[in-house]
DNA sequence: AACAGTATTGACTAATCAGTCGGTTTACTC
DNA sequence: GAGTAAACCGACTGATTAGTCAATACTGTT
């Protein structure tokens, strides 16, 4: 792991437990073990650091969402597929999730880089625009559509934070699924 | 209004707009109209401050949420009245929300606060067990079923609050009535 | 081995701010 | 109108901390 890693991943710890301005940043680097001049070389200021922190959650959960979605066949298992693996990446990965979950109205992140966030979900959107057209999916706002389908995850995803062992549920899985399916489908 | 509520008020809107820390309480008593000696009159510490703000916005969302529930007849009415009561509040209420997905998931916020806050939900767990009991709602973890209303209230709470207007549309509000419903009906 | 560019260090500083405190005003009681 | 308790004021302070900087250590190139 790099120095700069080293840092994002103590940051992302850190605020989480403390909170943005409750962390020190001489705190960070002391976890991450390097010097709060290295630090500030990695990062101009302690609010790009944080801004860097949220950018690198978001990449990673797209990452995570798409994996093995393209060899899928129909609407109905490609996007089962990727909420699955959402789920997954929200227990595998609980400090993204909840990191992003507290600081996505955060003042402290700057407009632009959640403009830069969003356009991480740009295939998202397209997928769904694409299923309406094909008249899989209900006709709807696809803004509230989207919003429809993160509510749900975060939902699930709130509950199995809770009750992790449940995601190796098939039957959970399965009833889950369907609930978001049955909303969306035509 | 008296001076406890001007504070309140004053803190609940910037701590909106700046975050928790990035506030000074010399500010919040200037928007509030009093002196800083004042406003430790009231609250103690600034942590005291936004646990009571915490739990002023949730006892004033939960007073709204059971308006005229109690007159509904049938299970159906009820959940639908405190459904469209609670999408009244998030748009009337913007900051209200708004502050309570902030910080709802923040260090600041106290256990005890989080704990205080949980419990006038009580009614309505109260009211999903029952519900339960009298097979109306499908069986599952009560806890999943809170989740799941959450959610869904988010989502539409979400985008009424980008498209307010649709809060009059009759048929956006039965279309997100049903599929709330449906997920849940046994 | 000389040079240059980059990485790293941590003591230091200038600014900020939560909470105090001594004093004044207001409201109420007898 | 005297007495008193609570409300209110705002200048002040002690502690904290983001970011600087001058010095040192690497790394690669000629």
């Amino acid at each position: 792991m790099t120095k700069r890693e080293q840092i994002l991943s103590a940051a992302l710890r850190l605020f989480n437990t403390y909170g943005f301005d409750k962390t020190p940043t001489s705190l960070i680097a002391k976890e991450a073990g390097v010097a709060t001049g290295t630090l500030f070389h990695y990062f101009a200021t302690k609010e790009e650091l944080i801004n860097q922190v949220y950018l690198k959650c978001k990449d990673n959960m797209m990452t995570q969402a798409f994996k093995g979605v393209a060899e899928e066949k129909t609407y109905r298992s490609k996007v089962k597929r990727a909420y699955e693996n959402m789920l997954h990446w929200g227990v595998k990965y609980k400090d993204d999730y909840l990191f992003l979950q507290q600081f996505s109205n955060s003042p402290s992140i700057s407009e632009s880089t959640r403009e830069e966030g969003r356009m991480r979900f740009e295939a998202i959107y397209q997928m769904i625009r694409q299923g309406m057209e094909d008249e899989i999916f209900k006709s709807m706002d696809p803004e509230y559509l989207i919003e429809l389908i993160y509510g749900f995850f975060g939902a699930n995803i709130q509950y199995l934070m809770a009750f992790p062992d449940k995601l190796e549920d098939h039957s959970f899985r399965e009833f889950s699924f369907t609930v978001l399916w049955d909303a969306i489908k035509r």
